[in-house]
DNA sequence: AAATTACGATACCGGAAAGTTTCGAAAACC
DNA sequence: GGTTTTCGAAACTTTCCGGTATCGTAATTT
């Protein structure tokens, strides 16, 4: 096992004596891990780098994180909780379309290569692949589940469809753009793939 | 640009004078490349141990190819190219059924750990990504297509289907759970991708 | 004021791995 | 036999990077 974060080895909960922990110190660091991941890629994201670019040291990295994974998959938290949630107009076809929409319009953000990077370290790095699947992709299938559960439940969507199955449809095409890049990811592609999928869940 | 292999310096097709290349020790390199990566990932993928896995010498690796990458590249050649045609049954659920299986059977055997080391190693390298697409990537989308466009001729498949979003469709589902490791990969995947494709095919 | 803790800067350590070089032996040709 | 080229083995160089240690300073509590 291992912890992600350090604790203050003595004290608990700390009001403690000394100069206090610099917050802004922590933010700007893991700013810069994301920086550093949507602009290059995970091999260039050394320590080193991302000291030099939230103007820290690397002794205060160290002060608060195990190793640099750990501050990756911090970041990776922080970065993922201010995304959007699943749609929910009443509309089948709309919500689905939506929401591919808003998720061409991410992976091609920047924020698409900090996925991309990700996905590549979780092949090497065992905890790295853990905490990309709770972080990011669990939560975002169970957002979508508990939506398409709702259309199935009201009748919009066929209740033989295996959801599990239903939501690699809907997502698989897209990741596979992003990590193969043999095609480029376009609204055009999410407007299809809604179509498709509309096909597919009907019956 | 960069030559994937090194010419001899001076000869051109040089039936050369001194002791002739040992084309055992080359097929034992690139054998025991893929293995490597077959049994571990990219970034244990060394040529040190390229070339203690082939009883070979670094110094040999680096008389015939330029850095490690080509090595990896290579022996992704020779590997795919002993790969299964897409089936042509004249029946195209059946057609996509067989594929889809025999993709599952790909991906969960020793070769699945292949492709992901590829697909991450892409992710930071350039040359890598190009050759993926190009050995890997392309040969079987246009294998894939050409049989789809023979059934949209025949009528058996909807031809307003944009093909190139199908295929996405059809592999996308494979290639995320191949990387993200939600869930795992089986047969009973296929027949569930299968039968939701055939139903966004028709019509 | 004294003690304590965190800070940034920087030097340092140790390991790992890419690629090179050297060496003696082996395999071909002339 | 002499020349040439390859081979495997192994030492070597170089670079990079994760992580630690040191140091002088800043911020906070008692």
């Amino acid at each position: 096992m291992s912890t992600l974060t350090k604790e203050a080895p003595e004290e608990i909960v700390s009001r403690g004596r000394g100069r206090p922990r610099d917050e802004e110190a922590r933010s700007r660091i893991l700013q810069a891990a994301i920086e550093i991941l949507e602009t290059t890629c995970f091999i260039n994201a050394t320590t080193d780098a991302i000291a030099e670019r939230a103007g820290a040291s690397k002794a205060t990295i160290y002060r608060w994180w195990p190793n640099k994974e750990a501050v990756f998959i911090e970041a990776l938290r922080e970065a993922v909780a201010q995304e959007m949630p699943f749609p929910d107009t009443g509309d089948l076809r709309e919500d689905i379309r939506l929401q591919l929409q808003n998720f061409v319009k991410l992976l091609t953000g920047r924020r698409g290569r900090t996925f991309k990077a990700f996905m590549a370290a979780a092949q090497s790095d065992p905890e790295v692949a853990e905490a990309f699947r709770k972080l990011w992709i669990a939560p975002r299938r169970a957002q979508t589940k508990a939506a398409l559960e709702r259309h199935q439940r009201e009748g919009r969507m066929s209740k033989d469809v295996d959801l599990e199955v239903f939501i690699d449809l809907l997502y698989g095409p897209f990741y596979l753009r992003l990590m193969a890049g043999h095609r480029t990811l376009t609204p055009a592609l999410a407007d299809a793939v809604t179509e498709m999928a509309l096909r597919a869940a009907k019956d």
